[in-house]
DNA sequence: TGAAATGTTGGGGCG
DNA sequence: ACGCCCCAACATTTC
């Protein structure tokens, strides 16, 4: 009775709901399959660097399947082909996967099942992705939460209720070996795929996001999770757990490091320090909350991948200028703040969340620039672009969203860079030809007098670019365009 | 998970 | 001594 695991989004074996599921039913006689599909590789808004760390995280998959008499069988194609000839080739009873909730991912799921029924093979879909599903998490009248507070509220209410099944581990399945005739492809390397990758990636795998996820609740260690809430927002530091591009791919599941940070939870002890730590945790735990509202908005909402969740911000009279999106891609809007964490992005394929809010902000309301145009270069550049989390990312940051900020609510670069770099550390990370200016210039090196710039040898237009907008005037025009449409009677 | 504009208060300089 | 003005410093309101 052999099974067919198909991988998509869940490139692990520890705590793999549908992995142990299809060993159980098929006694260890399951075939571990990844398709590398042609639609999804050449799709506009897959990223190299994803695309990269996928194919890392495939190579240890593979390695810890072998380690276990057990292989992963990737095979190139269309995903209907592929899985339409391995059930036939192997005469597969089943086929289990874990649930994926991006539009896209439901119609082809749905047309996989469809195909499974006429060929009379069950099929097995487990909830793996987000910790609480769309459904699991309702208002008092059975509708989905739109505004995060409640939905956090409700969530861990429910987290609580649930602690028991969710502190308790998967068992690892027990995998036979794949038999010999059934043929695979060889993983490739992204250069093989027409793809160059020229950032610093993460290590991709579960090997490496398991190793993250432990160095992260590890108190003992000098960047941990007893440091998070207040060490999250500042952009210099490595306060945050990097754990999202393990995440994006299930290298670690989400559950897997809620575990870890409740069973941490349970743990700390009573001395002077726990309550920071206690809080830290629990701000943590938030952020995952996060993850799981925008996976159920999208589920609910799949509308919002093209269109504001608030249909009166679709008539926002944007300028779009493609000049200064250019700017805004390649950090050289004269604003240290914004072009560091462009910068960041660009070379790492990841940028520190606090920035991303910054970024965000002065695309949408200093560039007066379309978010979608922001979301669709996140997803270019991010190794852990997630259309679910990105999408609502950027909805906030503009105020089109659900559980939007007020439209009125606008970054300024300046203060935000003072706030949360206040030595400038991160800005001269990214930026090494401001290494000379002195700090209480660095956020906004345009007000140095003329003696300052030659004496530090940064001239403002020759060395760095003189900002590209005014601040004020910018903020005083958004207001009013954002003024026009929120007023508009629904 | 803002920032700017506006209002209020209180100390100190000064006639 | 007293009123007046200036202006931080802080609080509140507005976008």
């Amino acid at each position: 009775m052999t099974w067919i695991h198909w991988f998509r989004r869940d490139l692990r074996l520890r705590d793999n709901p549908a992995l142990s599921a299809a060993a159980a039913r098929s006694n260890g006689h399951v075939i571990p399959l990844f398709i590398l599909d042609d639609g999804i590789l050449r799709a506009p808004r897959t990223g190299a660097a994803r695309i990269a760390f996928m194919l890392e995280a495939l190579r240890d998959l593979d390695a810890s399947l072998r380690s276990r008499g057990s292989r992963l069988v990737v095979r190139q194609g269309r995903t209907l082909d592929v899985i339409r000839d391995l059930v036939q080739e192997t005469g597969a009873a089943g086929v289990a996967w874990n649930r994926d909730y991006t539009p896209f991912a439901r119609r082809r799921d749905m047309q996989i099942e469809a195909l499974l029924r006429d060929l009379s093979v069950e099929t097995l879909i487990a909830e793996d992705a987000i910790i609480l599903g769309p459904d699991d998490v309702r208002t008092s009248e059975g509708r989905p939460y739109t505004v995060y507070t409640p939905y956090w509220r409700r969530w861990r209410a429910l987290v609580e209720q649930r602690r028991t099944e969710l502190l308790n581990e998967i068992d690892q399945p027990r995998l036979r070996p794949v038999p010999e005739r059934i043929a695979d492809q060889r993983i490739p390397d992204a250069a093989e795929l027409g793809i160059t990758v020229s950032q610093r990636i993460p290590p991709g795998g579960e090997t490496p996001g398991n190793a993250r996820l432990a160095a992260f609740v590890d108190l003992a260690a000098e960047y941990s999770i007893a440091g998070y809430a207040d060490g999250r927002d500042l952009l210099a530091e490595p306060a945050t757990s990097r754990l999202s591009p393990y995440l994006r791919f299930g290298c670690v599941a989400p559950r897997t490091a809620l575990r870890a940070a409740l069973r941490l939870l349970d743990s700390v002890g009573d001395d002077q320090d726990a309550g920071r730590i206690v809080r830290s945790i629990e701000t943590w735990i938030g952020e995952l909350a996060w993850r799981d509202f925008y996976y159920q908005i999208l589920w609910h909402y799949p509308h919002v991948l093209r269109r504001s969740f608030k249909p009166q911000y679709d008539a926002l009279a944007w300028e779009n200028d493609p000049a200064l999106f250019d700017a805004w891609k390649e950090g050289r809007t004269g604003f240290p703040i914004i072009d560091a964490a462009m910068r960041q992005l660009n070379q790492e394929a990841w940028m520190h969340n606090r920035a991303r809010m910054i970024v965000a902000s002065f695309l949408t309301k200093d560039l007066l620039i379309d978010w979608r145009w922001g979301e669709r270069y996140f997803m270019q550049q991010l190794v852990d672009g997630d259309h679910a989390a990105n999408n609502g990312g950027w909805q906030w940051s503009a105020g089109t969203g659900t559980d939007a900020q007020p439209y009125f609510r606008i970054f300024n670069p300046v203060s935000q860079g003072q706030k949360f770099d206040p030595t400038g550390a991160f800005v001269r990370r990214y930026l090494p030809e401001l290494t000379q200016v002195p700090d209480r210039y660095i956020h906004a090196p345009w007000t140095m007098p003329q003696a300052e710039q030659q004496r530090c040898g940064v001239i403002i237009g020759r060395d760095y670019p003189a900002p590209i907008v005014d601040h004020a005037q910018r903020r005083t025009r958004a207001l009013a365009l954002y003024r026009a449409v929120s007023s508009v009677a629904l």
